[in-house]
DNA sequence: AGAAAACATTACTCCTCAGTAATTCGTATG
DNA sequence: CATACGAATTACTGAGGAGTAATGTTTTCT
């Protein structure tokens, strides 16, 4: 055996887990709506509809999922509901992806 | 508005896109085939059915899927085919996420 | 208390996708 | 040429998730 043997990329036992904090992450709604949290720190169901223009149930139900999921972080005030998010390392992840999607747009690496 | 205003975490044009790539990796199969990709760089596909315990109809359509995806490579030697990761920020991503997951692991952020 | 605002939740439909068995295609071997 | 092997494809079933309308819940205001 000549080949140079690498560390896995996931550890076996997190395989799942990291499936499913990523099919998290793999949604356009769930995406925008991080967006418009990381452009303006914290933002109410109501700001956030205004900015995407998805539909209230919509919307609170990904919120519901992205903060269950430990992403996003809610903060009850009177009435509103304010959602910003709380996991540091989603940033890094988008930068790769969308550096990744850029450089493939150049290239013939399309579906 | 004192607040800072911070860059969009992905370009508004590449939220579909990025989405699909994410959904692409958020997968348990396609997580455990890359991951014996990663150990070893090139394996056939009985290769990875022998290592991963998955059926060949089903590994066979998640490579197909990852290939077209512009994450793996084939090669055809004779009646083989070979399989090796040829996207460099599959490493990235896997690492990041999986850290978060670890990290998640030892607080309470379990679903 | 009654009404309205802001979210959350429910019930439902629809569509995508994962897994499987069976078949097909291409290549080597006797 | 017939056969066997390796892999891709097809057809099918079932489960999960997205979107929506409608309803529920909590808080505020008068």
């Amino acid at each position: 055996m000549y080949v140079v043997m690498h560390p896995p990329l996931v550890p076996d036992a997190l395989v799942e887990p990291v499936a499913a904090r990523l099919k998290l992450l793999a949604d356009p709604v769930r995406l925008a709506v991080l967006n418009v949290l990381r452009i303006h720190q914290e933002l109410s169901v109501q700001e956030i509809l205004d900015l995407t223009g998805y539909r209230q149930a919509n919307v609170s139900k990904h919120l519901g999922l992205l903060a269950r999921g430990g992403i996003v972080r809610r903060r009850k005030e009177g009435v509103k509901a304010f959602y910003s998010i709380c996991d540091p390392t989603v940033q890094g992840i988008c930068l790769l992806v969308a550096k990744q999607v850029e450089d493939a747009q150049g290239a013939g690496v399309l579906g």
